[in-house]
DNA sequence: AAATAATTGACAACTGGTTGCCAATTATTG
DNA sequence: CAATAATTGGCAACCAGTTGTCAATTATTT
């Protein structure tokens, strides 16, 4: 996905910038958004997992937490065990299964996702601000069906040299 | 930039929704270019860097590659460290530098560079064949403006409590 | 009920990126 | 020309994520 190759087709060509204007907004948006909560003490990796468990009614365990934001289980773990030393999050016995508690936010951490959320909030509204509504989600709408399509596309093989 | 909370602003909120789709393609197209140029033998990070030389008619130096990749000086050394040891890249005395060397690929680099740019053109093609072609376009506007966006936006501190 | 399969957490190793510090080189300035 | 500043590479530590292996638990099948 690095590059872009001059192509001859103007729609894979426009694909391609897109590829890697993803690439580069999604760097920034990483680096934005760890700035904008480091004042309270987070990253941006703490506050997505908090996210998971603001936004469930029910207690969830890790495999669930790992599966609702995308990532691998011992990715979520890792988190998990960052934030429960963190005191951002406490564990609850689960009756359904030993090793395997309940996560739940601290009220420490309920207060500080509530305020990472309120920046977001604004941030988002800042930057929205001068946008265009049809733009903006008639690109909402492309990029999820990329990635829909991302998911159905097979990959080209080295050997078929079409 | 984790979780989507219900904003009161349709214009945030779709905002917001892009950002996360924005993070669930970048993963997803880190992914499947990883897979992709896996036959070859490489990796995106690897592919990444090697277009940086072959895209240069002048041999390159590694800060200079750092910054056309947008990555950090010592994560483009530690990338070309690796290239030397696959041999996808070999070095020549700097005559302005002692100690800092240029860059080039070496053949075989060249050749499979060549061979990871026919997939992507290939994939570009199949994924773009179904989307449309002013979609792309915004879609392509949009995210430069936000990129440009993002990068003179101020970040909403704690502090205010607009 | 017992054997087998799937899930789960701990641990370790790895990729890819960052930052910070140091020493050497190069550039700038007085 | 000498002092100082900036650039550069090497090294180490760190963050965030992945995969793989192992043992323990839970689910399924026979």
């Amino acid at each position: 996905m690095p590059l872009a190759p001059p192509s001859s087709l103007p729609l894979a060509d426009d694909l391609t910038k897109i590829m890697l204007t993803i690439f580069r907004v999604n760097a920034s948006l990483l680096d934005y958004g760890n700035h904008m909560v480091a004042p309270l003490g987070l990253t941006s990796a703490r506050w997505q997992i908090m996210g998971a468990m603001a936004l469930s009614d029910q207690p969830l365990t890790c495999p669930q937490i790992a599966d609702f934001m995308g990532v691998s289980r011992q990715g979520a773990q890792k988190q998990l065990h960052l934030a429960l030393q963190d005191g951002l999050v406490f564990t609850l016995p689960n009756p359904g299964h030993e090793r395997s508690p309940f996560y739940r936010l601290t009220e420490h951490g309920q207060t500080l996702y509530d305020r990472a959320m309120r920046l977001q909030d604004r941030w988002s509204r800042a930057l929205s601000e001068t946008l265009s509504a049809t733009e903006l989600s008639t690109t909402l709408h492309l990029l999820q069906t990329l990635h829909h399509r991302l998911h159905t596309t097979p990959l080209p093989t080295p050997e078929s040299t079409s």
